[in-house]
DNA sequence: GTTAGTACTTACCTAAAGGAAAGCGGTTAC
DNA sequence: GTAACCGCTTTCCTTTAGGTAAGTACTAAC
């Protein structure tokens, strides 16, 4: 059975203005750990350390560093409380919450795929 | 106003698994030119060639590698013609399809993104 | 004063992605 | 024969992501 292309995804016209979405989306999402440590802080703000140690094998340089990257695209917030020493507190933002939707396509899309690997490589090995 | 944390996103247990299956999509669908290629041969099958001066920007190398990589993943298929000289023929699969809902998530999601941050930028210059 | 903890930064290295340009084996047109 | 098109491959290079390890500036406890 076969599938009248056109139509099937999207317009023709909408293409390239989707794609553009899309990669803006991904460039976001991506990387090793970014979705790693939106979702340690959206279970409850935290410390530097205590994100290192909860992400396992996150270095500190790259920790740093997403920590920067998320703040910057909104969803986590870096709250300075003037303390002695200072104590800084880590927080994921609503925002954080806006990518549920995604997440949850995500999730179900990678987990079938992966049983579809699985099958295909059991067929031919 | 404050959303509580706890069921948020999804329940603490289940999220090692998730992101497991969430990187397993992204490193899928993942790179510059994966998405772009899929979109392209979903619209109609195309020669190497077409594919190359439709997706503008794409080296005959990178093309040629993705080309593999989507036909391992089952995303396309790769139809030899023995006509003198043999004609070689890209097709998307129907499996290209089971992208919708993520590429309607990450379009949506990709979107409203640009535009919160372009708003930001214009709150603080 | 030494040790430990917090929150990072710096310097150096490796691997992978991707770009530029050329080549190659075949065919077809002139 | 030669130029040009098809479907790539090969070589070389740059960029980026990420890893390792050490260091820094501060504070507090012993």
């Amino acid at each position: 059975m076969k599938v009248i292309t056109n139509e099937s995804l999207i317009g023709i016209e909408e293409c390239a203005d989707s794609l553009k979405n899309v990669l803006d989306a991904l460039y976001v999402i991506n990387g090793k750990w970014k979705l790693a440590v939106i979702l340690c802080l959206v279970q409850s703000s935290k410390h530097f350390n205590e994100i290192q140690h909860e992400v396992t094998g996150i270095s500190s340089k790259v920790l740093a560093k997403e920590l920067k990257d998320l703040e910057l695209n909104g969803f986590i917030t870096r709250n300075i409380y003037p303390t002695t020493p200072v104590s800084i507190i880590y927080e994921a933002t609503e925002y954080s919450l806006t990518l549920k939707n995604v997440l949850r396509e995500l999730t179900a899309w990678g987990k079938q795929h992966r049983e579809k690997v699985k099958q295909s490589m059991r067929l031919r090995p």
